[in-house]
RNA sequence: GCGGGGGUAGCCAAGUCAGGUCAAAGGCGUGAGGUUUAGGACCUCAUCCCGAAGGGGUUCGCAGGUUCGAAUCCUGUCCCCCGCACCA
């Protein structure tokens, strides 16, 4: 077995040495790619592989395109999953103790250095043998490592503070209110890496409706304001201890549980005492001044929101199944004080019209289900039903004032905006599910964050700045571009800023920390100067030196006196920036259109109008053995297991050969193994054809033109391939096409000087358009052909137009056809090994015959009878017209179903099926396993033709007999 | 619900935009034969069903339709996956 890794690191090794990738503004053309740098919360597994080997095999192929390429590459620090990690290193947690110790080989007596967040991300960033830079190396990246950053870098942050200050004085910078997981125990916002319990829980917004009694407020939480015209009563829970409370100037009754609540989103609650609720007593409804009771109901759960909920029945499950329960249970009602006759004449008010329900949905479906009881659990799923079909589909109905006719999820808001405008609504967050729980086990809150500062995406001038932008773009797959579209459009405030986490402080307010997402928009500038900017002292980089180097603004001069910056250097950035931009293509999960990515393109639309990314590429996702990756439960393959194990031009291949870019990657370790034994045949192949002695120019034949027709076939396919990334096709025909292609013509080339040749010369650009993918095993090959040079440098071979030859592709593929048509025959007939095999060329007659036709069928519409007397007439042969009716028919459908490309090589190639058949004699011969084949004209009065077969011959199609 | 993607032979997956070369590439798996000291690897062939002559039959989620002809176009329908925000 052939040891690829120590070709690996010969020539990684010989790559450094050589600087090769390492790359300056040049006279030459240019080409710019990058790939989303990675946040180094754990190893670099085979997922990771695949994102950043698409780039690498591109930029390998652009080089030898003759391109000056660069291809950088850094790290993200930014962001609370590391400061997570971190953190549950340093609480112990046994889970992630064990992943660290057993599967990423940190050793016990370290661990305290993993408390530190920048110390758990140097690690996996660049230091350990899991890390990003080794797994980087041992792939054999052709990046251009001088330039290497990490977002925490105090350049980086200069550079960050230079784009919020952009940004701020652009004044897309805006301050607001914003709910955050928070956690009473850490004192902190949590993220869901944090949480013990209830991971993906989402923060829904409540509306509390104010409902009026005396000089209280009663605040009923809903997520459907709209429905405030059907109310027909207030429900609290009679076993629930609720409470007054001061509560922004007013005195709301909400449950015990409420309060804190409250508190912690932004109003101001003052004293708090108990209070008796009196079931029975009317409330004011907000907005349309009802007057509606109290009423009692068990499932109403004090722990969401206020808990206290509005009554409509008719569009409500719970409430049309409560309200039912108290018409029908007086006895309850007696209990609390309430008259059954209060209750008696409250009806459903219907408010919404819905398609396929009736006056009532809420009603319909509880008697559909037959729910009788309101702690039965299905009121659930009967709730999600009504509100589902009634938000999507439904209308609010005629006689409701001012919405009438609105769709319900318009008139949501609409309702929403009106009460909260007139003060007879406010607003609190709930979480769609609980528990909710902090790792460190203390149940988590909502919390309303005062002054969180935002990202405008709302501000329309943006909006059409990224749209703009966006309309000039190569999106690759192009299906991408409708959710880029959507996602402009969707977009509002993002909360730019945190409060935790390693980062750059937001310039204009320092406690806050520039978010993750937010600081990682328009690094690829950061990279044309990144390898600069390590000569400069940080404390040097004002915003005056961005704005020369990014802008023009200013001179080097000015900058250099007031600064300190050599001239020499500032002149320098501001050329390798205009020589690198804009960014050629960025490469990128296509899980990150929504944000990441588009923000990327808002950013770029703002600060470099002019210098927009010319193309974006969103790769699939990818999984293992059919099965998601998750680094913090260990289930990956590492890229130095997976590399020490295959080597890394397997890994490459492999990764590259499984699925196009922006498809899903499924790692199978069958499949891998199975490429590695490809590549080994390939390597002994390429081992045989070099010890081949050198011979002169031999001429060729029939087979060695068709190879070489062939050979362009491919280079064509692999270059329009890899234009359009699609690495999956390249590698079918770089690889395995050419394979097949090469062990044809193997058994085909029967002249040894020329099929030595022949193999050289293929292996010379067949190498050369496997170096993207393969790069170690082909420097080696490339080297031991004394072809010179490195192939990673060597030019792309170039689709020589004029050895396509249609006629010797016809040929093989006519030799292929009667092999196949003859082993069909064998197989049937159940001879294994036959004596001798025969076959009859078609007799002349029907060739000309058939090319008659064959002009009819190119001209289009085919008139039989005329075709058939022209036939006739030109051949002036004495046949049964039935006969030669018979076989034009035939040929007709034969040639109808051919494909144009087909035909038109055919009626423009002669070709001469007895001399093609004799001479493939021996071929077919050594291919059947048989004594003798003979060919015969069909029309040969001496042909050897027991059975009488030859009268079956067509042209293209020659009759068979086999003994 | 909104936005996007997808259902192809035992599995993965091409083909669909530009209908005919499509019983449908390639890989994996499986079977037979060859080779090898054995294992492994390698080579050849086969792998929807039927067939003692290169043929026929039935297939590309399901149901219709357009067409001389549909995996491909149209309509309807069922199912699956991803994203929907403060998380990188």
């Amino acid at each position: 077995m052939m040891n690829f890794q120590e070709l690996d690191a010969k020539w990684q090794q010989a790559w450094h040495e050589a600087k090769l990738f390492e790359v300056d503004s040049d006279k030459k053309p240019k080409f710019y790619l990058t790939v989303a740098y990675p946040y180094v919360s754990g190893p670099m597994h085979v997922g990771h592989g695949r994102t950043y080997t698409v780039p690498d095999v591109i930029a390998r192929y652009k080089r030898m395109r003759g391109l000056n390429v660069l291809f950088p590459m850094a790290y993200h620090f930014t962001g609370t999953p590391i400061v997570g990690a971190a953190k549950r290193v340093t609480r112990r947690e046994p889970d992630f103790v064990r992943v660290l110790t057993e599967r990423y080989g940190v050793a016990e007596p370290e661990l305290p250095k993993f408390e530190d967040p920048h110390y758990f991300a140097t690690h996996f960033a660049r230091e350990s043998e899991l890390s990003y830079r080794k797994g980087m190396e041992w792939l054999g990246y052709s990046i251009d490592w001088r330039r290497e950053f990490t977002t925490v870098d105090p350049s980086y942050s200069k550079f960050i503070a230079w784009q919020y200050h952009k940004l701020y004085d652009a004044g897309l910078i805006v301050k607001g209110k914003h709910p955050v997981k928070w956690c009473p125990g850490c004192g902190n916002p949590v993220t869901d890496h944090d949480l013990l319990e209830g991971e993906g829980v989402g923060i829904v917004e409540f509306t509390l409706l104010k409902y009026k009694i005396d000089d209280y407020v009663i605040p009923a939480a809903t997520l459907r304001p709209e429905t405030v015209f059907g109310v027909t009563n207030l429900w609290l829970n009679p076993d629930v201890k609720y409470v007054s409370a001061q509560v922004n100037g007013e005195r709301w009754i909400v449950s015990e549980q409420a309060v804190k609540k409250l508190r912690d989103q932004g109003y101001q609650v003052g004293e708090v005492s108990s209070i008796r609720i009196n079931f029975g007593r009317e409330v004011e409804v907000p907005l349309t001044h009802k007057r509606v009771p109290i009423l009692p109901a068990k499932f109403v759960d004090p722990d969401n929101a206020t808990g206290v909920v509005g009554s409509v029945p008719s569009h409500a499950p719970y409430d049309h199944v409560a309200l039912l329960e108290l018409q029908q249970h007086p006895d309850t009602l007696k209990a609390h004080g309430v008259k059954s006759s209060d209750v008696e004449g409250l009806k459903p008010i219907s408010l919404i019209e819905v398609e396929g329900f009736g006056e009532s949905p809420a009603i319909d479906v509880v008697n559909r289900i037959g729910i009788k009881d309101q702690t039965d659990s299905r009121l659930e799923e009967a709730t999600a039903e009504v509100y589902r079909n009634e938000f999507a589909k439904g209308r609010m109905r005629s006689w409701v004032p001012k919405y009438a006719g609105m769709l319900v999820s318009r008139a949501k808001t609409a309702v929403c905006d009106d009460m909260l405008a007139n003060n007879e609504a406010a607003t609190m967050y709930e979480f769609s599910a609980k528990p909710v729980v902090c790792r460190c086990g203390t149940p988590v809150t909502v919390k309303v964050v005062e002054d969180q500062w935002f990202l405008n995406y709302a501000d329309e001038g943006w909006k059409e700045k990224a749209r703009a932008c966006l309309a000039r773009m190569d999106l690759v797959p192009p299906e991408t571009r409708a959710q880029f579209e959507h996602t402009i459009g969707w977009l509002h405030e993002w909360p730019c800023t945190r409060s935790i986490g390693m980062g750059t402080p937001a310039p204009w307010d320092p406690k806050w920390i520039i978010e993750s997402l937010s600081d990682s928009t328009i690094y690829m500038a950061y990279y044309t100067i990144a390898h600069i900017l390590k000569t400069i002292d940080p404390a040097k980089l004002t915003d005056e030196v961005f704005d020369y180097v990014f802008h023009g603004k200013g001179s080097a001069d000015s900058i250099s006196r007031s600064t300190g910056i050599d001239r020499q250097a500032l002149e320098r950035m501001r050329r390798e920036f205009e020589y690198w931009y804009p960014l050629d293509y960025r490469m990128s999960a296509n899980e990150l259109i929504p944000n990441h990515l588009t923000f990327h393109i808002f950013h770029h639309a703002l600060l470099f109008p002019k210098l927009c990314p010319r193309g974006i590429i969103s790769f699939g996702m990818a999984v293992l053995e059919g099965e998601k990756m998750s680094s913090s439960k260990g289930n990956i393959i590492a890229i130095n297991e997976a590399v020490r194990e295959y080597g890394a031009d397997t890994v490459r291949l492999y990764l590259m050969s499984v699925s196009e870019p922006w498809q899903d990657l499924d790692w199978r370790t069958s499949e891998v193994e199975a490429m590695r034994r490809n590549l080994e045949r390939f390597y002994s192949l390429a081992e045989e054809i070099l010890v081949l002695p050198e011979t002169g120019s031999p001429s060729f034949a029939q087979p060695e033109l068709w190879m070489l027709s062939q050979l362009q076939r491919h280079v064509q396919a692999v270059t329009e391939a890899l234009e359009a990334f699609e690495t999956r096709k390249a590698v079918q025909h770089a690889f395995f096409f050419i394979m097949q292609n090469l062990r044809w013509y193997m058994k085909r080339a029967q002249q040894p000087e020329a099929r030595a040749h022949m193999l050289k010369r293929v292996f010379n650009v067949w190498l050369r358009l496997l170096a993207p993918f393969t790069p170690h095993i082909c420097e080696e090959l490339w080297e031991r052909a004394k072809s010179g040079g490195f192939i990673s440098v060597a030019p792309w071979p170039k689709v020589e137009e004029g050895l396509i030859d249609e006629g010797a592709e016809l040929v093989e593929s006519y030799l292929g056809r009667v092999l196949e048509d003859i082993g069909k025959i064998l197989r049937v007939v159940k001879v294994e090994k036959p004596k001798r095999v025969c076959l009859y060329v078609a007799q002349d007659w029907k060739w000309r015959a058939y090319r008659i036709a064959m002009t009819r069928v190119q001209d289009g519409r085919v008139d039989f009878g005329k075709l058939l007397r022209t036939v006739e007439k030109e051949l002036g042969l004495r046949l049964h017209t039935a006969d030669l009716a018979k076989y034009l028919q035939q040929a007709v459908q034969e040639l109808r179903g051919m494909p144009e490309q087909d035909l038109k090589t055919l009626a423009r190639v002669e070709v001469d099926e007895l001399q093609v058949l004799l001479d493939a004699t021996n071929f077919l011969r050594e291919q059947l396993g048989v004594q003798e084949v003979r060919v015969f004209k069909a029309e040969d009065a001496t042909r050897y033709d027991p059975q009488d077969r030859a009268k079956l011959a067509t042209p293209m199609r020659p009759a068979i007999f086999v003994e």
